[in-house]
DNA sequence: ACAGCAAATTTGAACGATCAAATCATCGCG
DNA sequence: CGCGATGATTTGATCGTTCAAATTTGCTGT
């Protein structure tokens, strides 16, 4: 039988036509007569032809792939969140006809370093990027170079201008401190991040403003600390012991799953029950029944895609204006709050 | 500036040499002389040049990709098994200069339609595949075909047959009774999913024989439950009031956070400390102090990648010869147990 | 000094697609 | 009736590499 891979030649024998008519019935079919291209599909069924992506590339330098990095192997709870983004960018992506390369890095310029190989090797069409920070060096080398880039996460630098989508974390902590306001709590402690990161302060600004409009005086409500349960916990003793708050918000469900140990322990002991609400609805924030801001990390992945491709479609034409989205996050109720 | 893109003849003039000796530099490097090699290398490095992955693929039909399928979007706790599995392959890989591709299915036969668009259009090299099962049609497929892959999962049909990375869950769950046995405990309960699993069947089989083994009857020690938080609590409020366990073991981190939350609860009531074990180490059984089965997933994907390098190397020699490895999972302990 | 041979290097063709330009067909209209 | 315009299709060149065969270089032994 004939076991050859067929290639756009032997459709074009096939379907008696030429192989660029072939290549029009593909990438230009409007350029065709309704009739041949009909006969041409049909032989592409027939044969089972798909078109070489690597001769492909070769003509046009584009390689209908896309690149992201993984979270880093062994990082905490955090990873979960990235990790769906992943999934569904990869998921997204598909449906627009592209492919999506990983890899790790462990540093910004590790991150660049492959960025620049998958660039002059593979011909990679474009980057999402994760986890943007103060001063990144990532987007201000891809910009340099050229290359088209979404970042999930705003340019928190003053001078940082890209695409982007992003959620909105001060409306996230809002909505969960007014939650707790409205369940009749006024002293609601916020156990945050270190002050400085970009994301960490908005979250933190959320509840700060929120707690000021309902007149409670926020600044010795505070605790700052790295993201680690047991951080967690030590920050919730401290706020509840002896700053005596009644309600916690988590700058993540990491710290808020320290927090909700040490919540747990207390009423088992008889105390009072103090409400905490986590940040990022990790599977273990459903598994442990903490209530906590969930972010659409689907509709985030779409966005990022859709704002792809239509930067690649006009590329060049009017590209330097620039597009931003700020999706909305949702609070997910549960026990804990 | 010259701001081309160099190639291997821009390369090759630099160097005073032709084409082929540069492509010689780099795939056969015994086969040019000495100092001529290294004229050719320091060209190399002056121009920044990298070979072109496309126009390489078109010629060899090698494209240095492998892919892999990622979890589904909103799988459970155990999503971030086979998530950190993705990881650990994509680091190792790269090592080997092959980059990873991820790709999204819902169904086995999605999972082939999406195998046989990658290896027509981008020709990948390999596949790894994850969640092997009795009656797996992808390993079946893929064989048929003639493509090099792994698995991670041992096949679990009689027939099947092809290299493989596993853990041995059996192994797992036998270290974990045996430590609860030792701690003095009698009436261990297990926690398991549905008959007809091969990997649940597997880890059923540790704690089965174990506790045999000890003069202890099974028979009614047992729950078998989908894989949910809920379910897992459900299982563990049966076997300890119902069948007066007093230890429990469970096939998942899933199932084991449930059992924990009941313990927990019941312990705050004053009752007795039942200890529970659990299996993946999550990140969210370290967030909850859950002692766990921890699978060596590093070093599985590394082996993978081993595996199926050395299976490309000597394409088609004697690959027939079949390859397994079974790595061995330990015990994390924590609070829980 | 030169045939004989191995090692080192070069040359032409090919991989499978698209681009740009050329050809062929069809048609309207003065 | 012929000429230009427009649309459909085909032809030759090319992308950057490797393969296979041809060529050049260097050396050995008699």
């Amino acid at each position: 039988m004939g076991n050859e891979r067929p290639t756009i030649t032997t459709v074009a024998e096939r379907a008696n036509v030429s192989r660029q008519t072939v290549s029009n019935v593909l990438n230009a079919p409007h350029r065709v007569q309704a009739d041949t291209r009909q006969r041409v599909q049909a032989a592409i069924v027939e044969l089972g032809y798909r078109p070489s992506r690597a001769a492909r590339q070769l003509r046009t330098h584009r390689s209908n792939l896309l690149a992201m990095r993984m979270t880093p192997f062994s990082e905490e709870l955090a990873g979960s969140v990235l990790d769906r983004f992943v999934h569904a960018v990869t998921e997204s992506a598909q449906g627009y006809g592209f492919r999506t390369i990983v890899f790790t890095a462990n540093t910004d310029d590790d991150e660049i370093a492959a960025y620049s190989d998958l660039l002059d090797s593979y011909e990679l069409d474009a980057f999402v990027l994760t986890g943007t920070h103060h001063r990144d060096r990532r987007t201000t080398w891809l910009r340099k170079q050229g290359v088209p880039f979404v970042t999930f996460g705003r340019p928190w630098g003053v001078r940082a201008r890209h695409w982007w989508v992003d959620v909105d974390g001060k409306a996230g902590t809002t909505a969960a401190t007014e939650r707790l306001l409205d369940a009749g709590h006024r002293r609601i402690g916020f156990v945050g991040w270190p002050i400085g990161s970009g994301v960490g302060d908005d979250r933190r600004a959320g509840w700060e403003t929120t707690l000021r409009a309902a007149g409670v005086d926020p600044s010795d409500l505070l605790t700052s600390t790295e993201n680690t349960v047991d951080n967690g916990h030590a920050s919730a003793v401290e706020l509840v012991h002896q700053r005596r708050a009644d309600a916690l918000v988590c700058a993540s469900d990491t710290l808020a799953l320290g927090a909700l140990a040490m919540v747990r322990d207390q009423v088992s002991r008889g105390g009072p029950a103090v409400p905490v609400i986590g940040f990022d609805d990790s599977p273990s924030a459903a598994a442990m029944g903490l209530t906590t801001v969930a972010q659409p990390l689907r509709e985030a992945a779409v966005t990022c895609v859709d704002l792809l491709t239509s930067f690649l479609d006009r590329s060049g034409d009017d590209a330097s204006v620039e597009h931003h989205v700020l999706l909305d996050p949702h609070l997910v109720v549960r026990q804990s709050g």
